[in-house]
DNA sequence: TTCAAAAGTTGAGTTGTTGCACTTATTGAG
DNA sequence: CTCAATAAGTGCAACAACTCAACTTTTGAA
């Protein structure tokens, strides 16, 4: 079982038995919330779980809603990449449209378990609403790139608006029944205006 | 001291002593949020200070936040006739716009104290993050007056999208220097692309 | 070896929010 | 008018998420 070592400076032992904890903590607490639901389960009974107190989970996690999203770093870094290197002649909305298909697109033939995830996400409004919370956290840098992207001056407001509404097409999607067109129509809307405003 | 009677079936005394509790709480609320400011006020305070229990309170209002959006009922009303009613010749999404810039603008020559309630609500996240969440939930009924002022099918995700994105362009355009630009910038795009909707 | 910082523990406290059992007031029907 | 149903309100205890302060145990390095 060797652990995470990705990490790319080699971390000593105190930085590895804070990860294992870390990892105890999350894991036991993912596990418990596939059980018997986000709502169901405490925060003791998590601590119990990962054999530590709640103070301690407390100082790996700021709240409850943290838990499920451990291995969220680094969605940013996908997210520029998405849009500095997308195929020559796409535009910048498509890019990100193509983006947030993929990202919301793991059901068909991948991973068993995290099917299971999402839906725990998904059907939990807290967590919902705290997940759209940490993509938006991203709007400025996002805006940062688009601007690069286009020519336009950094800051144009233009910039952080198509960010913005990318970032909040998923949740606008959501109701529809075919989800996947409805985030396409979502994107058009910005594509389009996208271009004329280029344009125009 | 003639109390609101401005509801048409005049209401009996149960009613009205139950009107004037929760008038009782919301003042009491606001005029200690406005004096301490929102976190550093407990619920339990501002029961004793409207003289009910907290169990009371709770009966009144969901949850803390909502004591801040007591006269909130019907900016649904104002928002729906914003569109329906517009000038001759306006397209939908500038008549969100100017819906948008009067709601927002409420400093200028108006009410003393509704600039610092104002203040209180966007100097407050938990506030803030309330309030957007009110907006959102006129989504769908934004989007159902949008498919018939355009003639697009009811449900149209189109439409939900522009609903959803004119919803959030306030929140996209918070940050920027110039607030008042920066929304109309992120209007620009909608309407664009809007026009390029319908017209393509 | 020595020592300071980091990780972890304990235990008690605060805050929003709910449940339960109970009292009082209003009302509508007979 | 009477009476039972209903709704408002109370008091209190409890819970869950978090926080704080004081203290112990590693652990990295000087």
């Amino acid at each position: 079982m060797t652990e995470t070592d990705s990490g790319r400076p080699p971390m000593g032992r105190r930085e590895r038995k804070k990860a294992a904890t870390r990892r105890a903590i999350a894991d036991a607490a993912l596990r418990l919330f596939l059980e018997r639901g986000y709502d169901d389960v405490g925060i003791r009974e998590i601590a119990d779980a990962a054999d530590v107190s709640t103070t301690t989970l407390f100082k790996h996690f700021p709240v409850k809603e943290a838990l499920v999203f451990d291995e969220e770093a680094d969605h940013e870094a996908e997210l520029l990449a998405a849009v500095r290197e997308r195929p020559a002649g796409q535009s910048v909305p498509a890019a990100l449209r193509d983006h947030a298909l993929r990202s919301r697109t793991a059901g068909a033939d991948g991973d068993e378990g995290f099917a299971a995830y999402l839906e725990l996400v998904n059907s939990t409004p807290a967590l919902r609403d705290y997940a759209q919370n940490m993509w938006l956290r991203h709007t400025a840098a996002l805006a940062r790139v688009i601007a690069e992207e286009s020519g336009l001056p950094e800051g144009d407001p233009a910039c952080t608006a198509l960010a913005h509404f990318a970032l909040e097409a998923p949740r606008a999607a959501r109701g529809h029944a075919d989800t996947r067109e409805a985030l396409v129509r979502a994107f058009d809307l910005l594509e389009r205006g996208w271009n004329a405003l280029a344009s125009g």
